[in-house]
Order: C-alpha cells, then sequence, then structure tokens
DNA sequence: GGTCCGAAC
C-alpha cells in the first residue's frame, strides 16, 4: 500500500511545450463541453482531427483520439503511458517530463503493470470487480491510473446543482488519513500533474481539490461517506475503489452496503473493491460473483517458529525472546507486538536493564540495543525515534548494534518500519468489545486472528528475508486463532452508525444488505437510543432534529447536546466540551510526576463535574496561549498536551461551522450569572439522560447504579468532591471495576422535565430512581431532589423534540 | 484510587 519513494531528482528542465493543434484541442473541448460523453461520438472527434487539417503533427495530436470510454485496452492505454504527450493535464496537452519517464520505468516494473490488459477486460466486463493485491502489488497508486485511461474522466462532466461542470471523477477510498494525502501526493508525481489540481484528496480538516479540475480524488473511506449523506447516488464520480477492504472499518462495510445498493439505480457507476488478503471468495460473493483479479506481491520469504508449549506469560516470554535474538540472531532490527501503552513502557525498561547488563558483560558477544516504544499517544517526536537507525557497534570487530521496537499494532496496519528482520508476535492484541445488553463498549486483551498473525509476520521481509518468532504452539494457531479478525460492525456500538444509514436513505436497517450483518439487539439498542433524543419518531422516521444530528461528526447524545444548547444559552460552552470530549484526554500524567499533575489538575477543577473541568482547562488555554511560540510551553508547565488542545480547537471551529450552516445562534450566558454553569449542566443533561447512576440508597459511599442497573464507581480522575445524589456520565469503563468516567452533576427535576418519557414512572423499573420521580411528580419533592443551589426556577423553554 | 488497541467524521 505505501507508495515506493519518490525517484530520483527531475532531470534537466523539459522544452517549451509544444504548441497544441487547434483541431486537436477543439475535439478534446467539444466532448469535455457535452453535458453527457457519447461514446459513439468519440471516433469522431479523431477523425475530425485527423481530417480537418493535413498540418497537425501526429505526435502532438491528443493521444486519447479514438479512445472510446470503458472501450479501452491494455495496449491502447500503454502506447500513452508510454508515448509522449499527457492528456491529463488541465491546462492543455503537455509533453511528459524527464521525470515522469524515469518513475514510468519502476512502474513498469511492479506487478500490477504486467496485468493491465487483465485489469482492463474484466474492468469493463462488469459493474463490480474484486481485486486481491498483496502487499507491494501495486494496486494502490496504479489501479485508478489505469481506470483513468479507462473512464477519461476529464473529458467527461458532470453537472452540479449550482451548474458547475465538473469531472466525473473516480475516487480511492483509504482508511486512514495519512494514506490518502501520501499517495494522492504519489500520483499526482506519477502522472505528470499537479496536486490539489487533477489529481487530490479530502479528509477531515482539508480538501485538497478543485471542483472543476480534480478527476482523481484519493479520501478517506469517512468523508466518501459523509458526501453520500446529502447525494445518495454518488452522482459526481464514475468509479469508486475501495480500497484496504479487508480492513473492514466501520466507512467500508457501510460503503460496501451503499454501493452494492447504488449500483442497481446507477448502471454507469463502475466499482472496484481492493483487499489484501485471500479472503477474495467473500467480497466476490458478496458482490453478485464479480469477477477477480488477483496480483501477487513483491515481499521477502519470513521463516515462521512456534513456541513448542503454550507460554503461561507471553510478556516474560516476548522479552526473553528479543534477547535471545540479539545474543543469537544475525545482524537487523527486532519487532515486538504488545498491547497497551503500560505493557509497552515496562517491557522497554527490563529489555533495556537485561540488554545493557549483556553487552556490559559480554562485549564480544551482545552489541548494544536500543529499545524503542511505540503507540499512538506518543508525541511525533517520540514516534519519529522508531526511524532511527541502530546504534553503532562499540568497536570495529564488535558484534553489530541492533534496534528493537515495542509497539501496539499500530504497526501491524498504520506505521511501516523499514529495516525489520525479525518479529516477535505474542499472539494478543486489545480489540474492541459491544455488549448491547447493558450498552457498555470495553477494551479486551484478546487472541489475534490468523489474518493478523499473517500480517505481522510479513513486516519482518519488506527489505530482506526475515525471521517470525510466535510465542505460542503451531497447533493453537492452527485450531484456537479465528481466519480474520471480527469487522468492527459486530465489535461497535452503533447508535452513530444507525443514524448514518438513515441519513444515507436507507429505510430497513434489519434488512440492510450488510456483509456481516450485526446483532438485531444492536440495531435495536441504537435505534431506542436515538427514538429517545427524538432523531427517530415511533415510526423509525428521522425527524428534522435527527437530521441535523447526522451533520455533526460527533454521537448523537453530544449532537443533541450541542443543537438544543443554543435554547440554554450555552452553546459557545457546549461547543467547547464537545470538543474536549471528542479528542484523546488532555491531561498529561508521566509516571514519576503523578503528584505533580494531579495537582496540576486541581487548579483547573470544578466541584459540580469533570465536563465544566474541562471547559475551565479550555478557557485557561485560550486565554494563556494568545501567542503559538508560547503556548506548548504554558501547556507543558500545566501537564497539558499541546497536541490534543490544538485538536480540540480544530474541532470546535468545524462544530462551530456546522452550527452556522443550520442557523444554530452560538450565544453565551454572562459568566457572573448564577446560571452560567446550571444551563450549562442542563444542556449536557438533555443529551446525556440515557447514561445516569444514581447513589444507592442503601450503598458505601461512592456506589451507584447506572439505570440498565449496573454497579459502578465514580472514576478516581473525576474533579467532583461530594458525591451527588445523580449523575450524567460519559463513558462506562470496564477495568479493574465498573468505573463511570468524566461525570458531572444533574437533578431529578431536570431528567423528568427534560426526557419525560423516559423517566415517567410508569415506563421505570421499581425502585429508588421511580420513587424520586414519582415524589417529584406529586409535587412532594423532598431531600436534595428539591434543592435548588441557585434559587431560581427551571428555564421556561422546552427542548424542542 | 486508576489509566486509551487503532482508525475516522
Amino acid at each position: 500500500m505505501a507508495a515506493p519513494p519518490p525517484g530520483p531528482p527531475p532531470g534537466p528542465p523539459p522544452g517549451p511545450p509544444p504548441s497544441i493543434p487547434a483541431a486537436a484541442a477543439a475535439a478534446a473541448s467539444a466532448t469535455s463541453t457535452s453535458s453527457s460523453f457519447n461514446p459513439y461520438l468519440a471516433h469522431h472527434a479523431n477523425s475530425n482531427a485527423s481530417s480537418s487539417s493535413s498540418t497537425i503533427n501526429d505526435t502532438t495530436a491528443n493521444p486519447l483520439s479514438g479512445f472510446i470510454p470503458r472501450k479501452v485496452a491494455g495496449a491502447q492505454a500503454r502506447s500513452v503511458l508510454e508515448g509522449n504527450i499527457n492528456p491529463f493535464s488541465s491546462t492543455g496537452l503537455k509533453p511528459f517530463s524527464a521525470r515522469y519517464k524515469s518513475i514510468l520505468e519502476k512502474r513498469k516494473a511492479l506487478p500490477v503493470y504486467s496485468q493491465m490488459d487483465e485489469f482492463f477486460e474484466k474492468f469493463q466486463e462488469k459493474q463490480i470487480m474484486v481485486m486481491i493485491g498483496e502487499t507491494g502489488s501495486g494496486k494502490t497508486t496504479q489501479i485508478p491510473q489505469f481506470v483513468a485511461y479507462s473512464d477519461l474522466p476529464h473529458m467527461r462532466k458532470s453537472v452540479g446543482s449550482d451548474g458547475v461542470q465538473a469531472p466525473l471523477m473516480i475516487a480511492c477510498t483509504q482508511p486512514r488519513r495519512v494514506a490518502a494525502m501520501s499517495v494522492a501526493k504519489r500520483v499526482a508525481e506519477e502522472m505528470d500533474l499537479t496536486l490539489s489540481k487533477e489529481v487530490g484528496y479530502t479528509i477531515r480538516f482539508e480538501d485538497a481539490t478543485e471542483r472543476r479540475t480534480t478527476f482523481l480524488k484519493y479520501m478517506t473511506d469517512g468523508m466518501l461517506l459523509r458526501e453520500a449523506m446529502n447525494d445518495h447516488t454518488l452522482s459526481r464520480y464514475s468509479c469508486i475503489i475501495l480500497d484496504e477492504a479487508h480492513e473492514r472499518t466501520l466507512a467500508t462495510d457501510i460503503l460496501m452496503g451503499l454501493l452494492k445498493d447504488v449500483a442497481k439505480r446507477r448502471e454507469d457507476l463502475k466499482i472496484i473493491v481492493m483487499s489484501a488478503t485471500l479472503d477474495a471468495l467473500k467480497f466476490q460473493k458478496y458482490f453478485n460473483d464479480a469477477p477477480l483479479l488477483r496480483v501477487p506481491g513483491r515481499t521477502f520469504p519470513v521463516e515462521t517458529y512456534y513456541t513448542p508449549e503454550p507460554e503461561p506469560d507471553y510478556l516474560e516470554a516476548a522479552i526473553r525472546t528479543v534477547l535471545q535474538i540479539h545474543q543469537a540472531e544475525d545482524e537487523g532490527d527486532i519487532l515486538v507486538f504488545l498491547t497497551g501503552e503500560e505493557e509497552i513502557e515496562d517491557a522497554c525498561r527490563k529489555i533495556k536493564a537485561e540488554a545493557d547488563e549483556l553487552s556490559a558483560t559480554q562485549p564480544d558477544l551482545c552489541g548494544p540495543l536500543k529499545v524503542v516504544p511505540l503507540y499512538s499517544s506518543l508525541p511525533p517526536a517520540a514516534q519519529q525515534k522508531i526511524f532511527e537507525p541502530a546504534p553503532e557497534r562499540l568497536k570495529a570487530d564488535g558484534p553489530p548494534g541492533r534496534k528493537v521496537v515495542i509497539s501496539t499494532n499500530i504497526a501491524e496496519t498504520s506505521l511501516t518500519i523499514d529495516g525489520i528482520v525479525y518479529v516477535v508476535d505474542p499472539g494478543f492484541s486489545k480489540q474492541k468489545v459491544y455488549n448491547p445488553r447493558i450498552r457498555v463498549e470495553s477494551l479486551l486483551v484478546s487472541p489475534i486472528s490468523k489474518a493478523s498473525a499473517q500480517q505481522r509476520m510479513g513486516r519482518a521481509g519488506r527489505t530482506r528475508p526475515g525471521k517470525c518468532f510466535r510465542l505460542y504452539t503451531e497447533k493453537d494457531f492452527v485450531g484456537e486463532l479465528i481466519e480474520q479478525t471480527y469487522p468492527e460492525i459486530l465489535r461497535s456500538n452503533l447508535a452513530n452508525t444507525v443514524l448514518e444509514l438513515k441519513k444515507l436513505g436507507i429505510d430497513n436497517l434489519v434488512t440492510f444488505d450488510y456483509m456481516d450483518p450485526p446483532a438485531p439487539e444492536t440495531i435495536m439498542r441504537a435505534l431506542e437510543l436515538l427514538n429517545y433524543l427524538a432523531a427517530f419518531d415511533d415510526e423509525g422516521n428521522l425527524t428534522p432534529l435527527g437530521e441535523i444530528m447526522a451533520e455533526f461528526p460527533l454521537d448523537p447524545q453530544l449532537a443533541k447536546m450541542l443543537i438544543v444548547s443554543p435554547e440554554f444559552k450555552c452553546s459557545n460552552e457546549i461547543l467547547t466540551v464537545a470538543a474536549m470530549l471528542s479528542v484523546p484526554n488532555v491531561f498529561v500524567r508521566p509516571n514519576n510526576q503523578k503528584a505533580q499533575a494531579d495537582a496540576a489538575r486541581n487548579v483547573f477543577a470544578h466541584p459540580e463535574g469533570d465536563h465544566l473541568t474541562l471547559l475551565n482547562v479550555y478557557h485557561a488555554y485560550k486565554s494563556n496561549c494568545p501567542d503559538p511560540s508560547t503556548a506548548s510551553n504554558w501547556c507543558w508547565q500545566n501537564y497539558l498536551s499541546y497536541r490534543t488542545l490544538q485538536q480540540a480547537d480544530n474541532v470546535r471551529s468545524q462544530l462551530s461551522r456546522t452550527m452556522e450552516r443550520f442557523d444554530l445562534d452560538l450565544v453565551s450566558t454572562p459568566f457572573e450569572s448564577k446560571k452560567y454553569y446550571t444551563q450549562i449542566r442542563q444542556a449536557i443533561t438533555c443529551g446525556f439522560f440515557m447514561q445516569v447512576a444514581h447513589k444507592e440508597a442503601a450503598g458505601s459511599k461512592g456506589s451507584y447504579a447506572t439505570m440498565d442497573g449496573q454497579v459502578v464507581a465514580p472514576h478516581p480522575s473525576t474533579t467532583i468532591e461530594t458525591m451527588p445524589q445523580f449523575l450524567i456520565y460519559h463513558e462506562f469503563v470496564l477495568t479493574t471495576r465498573n468505573f463511570i468516567r468524566t461525570i458531572t452533576e444533574t437533578r431529578p427535576e431536570w431528567l423528568l422535565e427534560f426526557a419525560p418519557t423516559y423517566y415517567s414512572p410508569d415506563n421505570l423499573p421499581d425502585g429508588e430512581v421511580k420513587r424520586v420521580m414519582q415524589r417529584l411528580l406529586a409535587g412532594n419533592g423532598s431531600g436534595s431532589a428539591s434543592r435548588e443551589k441557585d434559587g431560581k426556577s427551571r428555564p421556561s423553554k422546552k427542548v424542542k423534540r
């Protein structure tokens, strides 16, 4: 998937471009201005061009003359690719540069290039095709270019609702932003075109495309899904290529179902599903027995070793294996897969200590060892360390130095480290699991799949032959590991997905053609939540509120909270809360400075809730960091992550643009007002009334129960001082105990007012909450239920439902 | 009194 490194620097600049014969230019423009391209006229364009003027020099005529869209043969395409004139430039025909030609030589060596003829046959034969291309096949960079030669997207125009004519595009989706960006850059170079002009990319926060000229667009799968919400037939595209489909991200799975459906309504739309695994049959079958093209990869062989007996402690075994490799194996770096940050830091310390000891006591046997941790929350500078070279040998004839990278499965797909020769695979990773019965998503250390084990193994053979040490028995590999990791759609809470599907125009969510249908209970839980939030009516149709909710890149609860916030005169503040809840934890807590870090956090602490603490943090950041040059220092001194706060800022401005798009006012209540924090808590309650925990009457201090009856404790990181009767929680975390994290005080009368159906005693099970609501309805509020700290009555306005 | 696998909008 990763693009090969760019070729040598460009040669001498090309001479001035040849003049483009008027007739050829006219022929090109004649086709490009017609609103629908007529393939049967394409050859006329050609004959006109060559017959109308005898002075035309054939080498400068449009090389695509005579091409009939989707009736292009490999030989035709090759003659242009390997010719002299670039037919894809938006500013007219141009000669190919010397650099183009030098890159072309490398492209011709890619396995996929030699299968061009076969590709064109299969692509043109049916509407949908499946492609299996293993690592190094060149599929991600080459296939979209091949499609361009068949589809001629730059000569076929689609007319937008605003009347603007634009190329009928080719899209290639990627699960990750960096991939979309870097591949687009590479392909622009390969095609001798300008990035963000003819070839571009679209990812969240960045659109490097130009409406009138971009004909090939790399994008994240999530972005294409967003586009589909407002253009159900994806009318701007002639061909959609889903890349890395084997990863089975939520977005890819939804897109596959959607495209299968759209294909029926748009016979002109071509679809290519590209995957790296051998599980082609499943994709072929799902897409109505689509034709298959299989392209070999280009990697080196990797020898695999299993342990003879199961290892009781995989962490200890991994450390032991690394030290053994270091002592016994030839030069070459090591990659170890572990499950999480803490485990990785622990392993790094232990390996470092042992390796230092070894190279000190046996300097003739063991060279220096550099141990590098790798996980996503590491700052970018620390992540860069994985690319540093192995340490030098201590003396000229001594044993070589070695680098060992201890990583989460970020190194399985997202990051490629060159020079890895040895892989240590204990066979575990943290995976998300969802329990719809109690509506809880949690992370669980679980055995990996065979596909994942193969992927890890492959990391050892990217630059030369390697070895893979599996810390489990061959019998377990064959008999115990599942073939493929369960797709995300089977492991997630689908509230957001169900809302998206409705917005995509899918009527029946249960009969939707999923490649792997989620548990009906998961869908029911999502429908139930969306109905309580008033995003769906009782018939399961999207309400006007739901339409708007779907437009926010947020979970439904957060979207609801944000949309109602103007009614509580606190939308500016709720925007901040939503943004802060959408990024990773901002509080930095180094292992050796926990007390200082906690003290720093307490400066921002708000006694009524962690959401309000997050708001304080953001406000402090904004008022103390007007100057970006000092911002990172201020953050560091306050034990806050500068990178995360920048992300929050970015998310916040995106959300505020969406607010403006729907005429939702951005308003605040004066900070001095007693209602300032109260209204914020009320708006939060409107979104999260189903995530409420109430103090157990007979329970010990700090014991709460959720509305589903789960016994939970406030997470120790909370800044809440007293233990109020009712709490909103943002997250349920299942670790050593059941914790609720990021909690804020709410009040029963708010719950009854803003969620009257959910909190109607008729709908509540017998228990403390029901009794509290009954007392409130009888106008006989007692105890803390009737306490009103600000002495004011409830807001006069009722939240729209 | 304890932590976020990874990715995305």
